[in-house]
DNA sequence: AATAAGTTAAACTAAATAGTTAAACAATAT
DNA sequence: ATATTGTTTAACTATTTAGTTTAACTTATT
């Protein structure tokens, strides 16, 4: 593989990944990918014979790319309140610069849920909540959460970052009428999650 | 307009909500909801000339349907911390009953921005907002909520009760190798948000 | 220089799909 | 009874789009 393919092929996902986060798998033409990346179908066709292709190729890349930014909180030596806070302002850092992902993802996933049987076994979330729990039991019994509100919590942290970008479009414009900007907003979210989830918790 | 014509007129409605919910504008067909209405094509296009025109009927009927529910809130005689267990119980019955709504009426929505243009007119959160803030001013000054804070809260409150759903796929898998059931979770997700907010908001 | 790989252009195929048309029949209204 | 409206059938058009093909051209590789 020589230096201008991998500049070529790079151009190409970059692109598809473009296409693809604005108009889901569906609404994405490949010839607005082969224009965006400035080349022709022909040569889109050369290197990924086929949309499903160059779709799943792009859709395992984003995934992975999330997935990365995260792992580290478990390896961390930090309170679990602290890894509250570190959590939300990774999470929240990283979505400010992919915007179109949680919806794109959420989308994605409805539309076709096999493709989560690939994904449940690349993350193996309640592995994660396990190696959570024990990290932290002791810390845990100090507030009220047992075994069973595990997810109750882990979901809600999950939605109170992701769902202002999914909803972008409407929260956004409800932000504007309100005198907020979306990324003022944003800013301040990262403390204000992290203060919201630490008090629901406390005893 | 007969009879008849509701009855038809009614079904085709049924359908094109199912099949619009389930794949979305561009992944729906006029061929599957004109079987599914038990009709053909031609009279399909006979009710609704274009595809877009249907759709924008079903879109716009759906979330007249979800606004509806939830407009008393605002007209009843309970404690700030009720109307918040009020809406909790409301809204998640709701969705426990359209559970692909959230995922697409995001969806829609990111894909046609202009589509919120109207939708802004009709809801006018910010009024809403202002009339839930003179409601409850006393109340308010008991937690520690001030002005710039609301919109921080509604959208934690929206994204608690919205969010499963959305992510409907990705949660229920999680949940099921958890041992946990996904309707189990929603029918416990009403009184847990509840709490979660109130003791998040208490000084 | 010769071979191979990357790239373009342009015309093409095949399939899917929104929307049309026209003729016939059924149900309802006047 | 008759005109109107609702409905079916089935063939049709027009458009969009994924994917192919082929010939020529360019840029590395050997």
């Amino acid at each position: 593989m020589t230096e201008n393919d991998k500049q070529t092929e790079s151009r190409i996902l970059e692109a598809a990944s473009e296409v693809f986060l604005e108009k889901g798998m569906d609404g994405a033409r490949m010839q607005d990918i082969a224009d965006r990346a400035g080349i022709n179908k022909s040569l889109l066709h050369y290197y990924y014979r086929t949309k499903d292709h160059l779709f799943n190729t792009v859709f395992e890349k984003t995934v992975n790319q999330m997935l990365m930014r995260f792992a580290p909180v478990l390896d961390q030596d930090l309170t679990f309140e602290e890894k509250i806070r570190f959590f939300f302002h990774e999470h929240i850092d990283f979505l400010m610069n992919n915007r179109r992902l949680p919806s794109f993802l959420l989308n994605e996933i409805n539309r076709n849920p096999e493709r989560m049987t690939k994904l449940m076994e690349k993350i193996e979330v309640h592995k994660l909540w396990d190696t959570l729990h024990a990290q932290h039991k002791k810390e845990l019994n100090a507030y009220n959460i047992n075994r069973e509100d595990f997810p109750q919590i882990m979901v809600s942290v999950a939605a109170l970052s992701l769902f202002p970008f999914a909803g972008f479009e409407i929260v956004s414009r409800i932000l504007e009428k309100h005198g907020t900007g979306f990324d003022e907003f944003i800013e301040k979210r990262k403390d204000f999650a992290t203060q919201f989830v630490i008090k629901a918790l406390k005893k």
